[in-house]
DNA sequence: TTGGCTTCCGTAAACGTTTACGATACTATG
DNA sequence: CATAGTATCGTAAACGTTTACGGAAGCCAA
């Protein structure tokens, strides 16, 4: 026994290597002791975990990252800037919830990989793979061709996109199901005699515009009508791009009857900009969105798609999981692809 | 010169040992070369930088942190699941935005440290900084008392908080000034008539409702007047307490004239509640409250405080690194407090 | 020529873990 | 008693960097 006297749980635990000696144990059994190997003795584990309990010790994660090859740590892409994304803080802090009941379960850590909109994404994203961060990637905002996906195909790295792109390496995704909604939308507005449907979509070349255009289009043709060009509104994914949404629709000699918005983020702003302009949502324009937080108190209540974000994130994590060879015993290896579905919530807004 | 013949770009590089061999130098050399240090010739360097790039060799993380005990690396930490912050949808993004641009310029990298609602934050946060898993680390959401700044300050990590707290270890912070917007909204409304004035606050111990209610208390006593206990409103920090306060708030016999809402995340349903008890705003009910993506976009408008998240973000990087010693030849070393001044932006709402 | 100075580069030792391997003591079996 | 087997632990070699140190040139002045 070395002499330490006290010095208990004041200032920082230096390594494994003090630990060891406060033990007058060997480093090597003390590792073996936390990380849960068998051939130690229990006494001795449950010293070692008292101690280390008592002392506050945690292995450094360099150097066990270093030793591993592997960081224990799974990033979640994302860029920073208001309106980017269009997706809502609350958005993805509860899909992120769900992925991390999951990564619980394996000692797994969540990070936000937080790309400066000053920086080109994919840069961002070679930079932080190849300094070898997380063991996995979470990418979102899927783009209509997407580089980013070819970067961590080529580098190996184990990720999952929520969202799909024209860009495909093979890896799994999970998006929303907008082909779903864009159908379910345009079948219930036509249903109630709408017959100059307005869709919204992103400004920028996001995936899900393409793909939410494109199959209200169809659906539209299958019920004989067309989706005129003029109704096709390209806004950024705020308030304010609502707003201005509200501003051409009104300014238009032949105004559509209903609109779908894909974009929950512009829904308030959409408001204001049409009863500003004297149509009264619900009664002069339908509206079909997304639910929002605030979605359910507009009025008139909006009739939104809805979704379990955190069950949406528990397949998240499944998902990427499944194609990391580390966790083979836990899911069963698989590429898979999922449209998550949505539900229609109705409102009074249509 | 070793022959390697191609095979350049592609799949991932080992390390600095095989670009070293790839240029047939020392493995120091390159290092060196790599991180700008002086005692290397010009040509050789632009060979390295080339070769560095040409082949996508980036230091691998964990071992430059293990051998220079720093990561490079910042944490926010932010708690998932939906309703726990209470900030708005783009709040922490634009935030974010504005600490980047700071970090940006020292190869400093701003990730979030994503606690789950199911761990608790003490437990959390023990874990990553004992880690070592980044140099700095910003705290938000600060609780009335908050037993992470102790915890930061036995390890001696350098970190500030968005935030105060009764809990004092003498580091840096920044904090909204909700004394000036308590201040601010009650001279306003009392100048306009008002008597019976309502605040809300969070309905757990997140310590600027304490603040803000001390403060909307002193500013009304200094005119004559006092805050009515049951004109205190605690809530969830999202639309459905904002809608829950507008019942309460319609239910009561001695009913305020006016209402000042400390978090954004409320207005729309609180809108929502006043108006479905026919209680309309900005006319029966004067409301002041937090600028948000929305808030303009309301009717009537809000009249709300807003600022520039992406300065208050500046800001809070600038005074982190003030007390990180490797920065302090860029920033002179104090330790900052500072109450981040808010504009109110008049609407229709008061 | 000698010595000192500068410029450049190679060598090797850390940084804190994990783990393959071997060593020891003990138990069971013949 | 000899041997094999088991339980437990110590030793040392990695993992990929950075950096202190020293050495080898080249240059210049004395």
């Amino acid at each position: 026994m070395t002499s330490r006297g006290s010095g208990e749980e004041r200032g920082k635990m230096k390594g494994i290597r003090e630990l060891a000696e406060h033990l007058d144990i060997s480093i090597g059994t003390v590792s073996r002791a936390l990380n849960g190997k068998p051939d130690v003795n229990e006494e001795t584990r449950k010293r070692v975990l008292e101690a280390a309990e008592s002392l506050g010790y945690v292995a450094n994660q360099s150097g066990r990252a270093l030793r591993k090859g592997a960081t224990g740590v799974i990033g979640f892409m994302m860029q920073t800037g208001s309106e980017i994304t269009g997706q809502g803080d609350t958005f993805f802090m509860s899909v992120f919830d769900g992925v991390q009941t999951v990564f619980a379960r394996h000692k797994l850590d969540l990070v936000a990989l937080l790309c400066s909109s000053e920086e080109d994404p994919n840069d961002y994203l070679k930079r932080v793979v190849a300094r070898g961060f997380a063991d996995g990637i979470i990418l979102s905002a899927t783009r209509r061709h997407d580089a980013r996906f070819e970067l961590l195909a080529k580098r190996r790295i184990p990720f999952i996109t929520l969202g799909r792109s024209l860009t495909d390496v093979g890896q799994p995704w999970l998006d929303l199901d907008f082909e779903g909604m864009a159908e379910a939308s345009i079948d219930r507005l036509v249903a109630r005699g709408h017959k100059h449907i307005a869709v919204t979509r992103p400004h920028d070349d996001m995936n899900l515009g393409y793909v939410f255009e494109d199959q209200c289009r169809a659906t539209l043709a299958r019920h004989g009508l067309r989706l005129d060009e003029r109704h096709v509104f390209r806004s950024t994914p705020n308030e304010a791009g609502g707003y201005q949404i509200a501003c051409e629709l009104s300014a238009l000699d032949a105004r559509p009857t209903a609109i779908v918005l894909i974009n929950e983020a512009i829904t308030v702003g959409l408001y204001r900009g049409l009863v500003e302009a004297g149509i009264m949502p619900g009664r002069d324009m339908a509206i079909i969105g997304r639910q929002s937080p605030h979605s359910q108190f507009l009025s008139p209540r909006l009739t939104s798609f809805s979704l379990s974000l955190r069950d949406l994130g528990i397949a998240l994590a499944e998902s990427l999981l499944a194609t990391m060879p580390a966790f083979a015993d836990y899911y069963p290896a698989r590429s898979e692809r999922f449209l998550w579905p949505m539900a229609l919530v109705p409102g009074e807004s249509d």
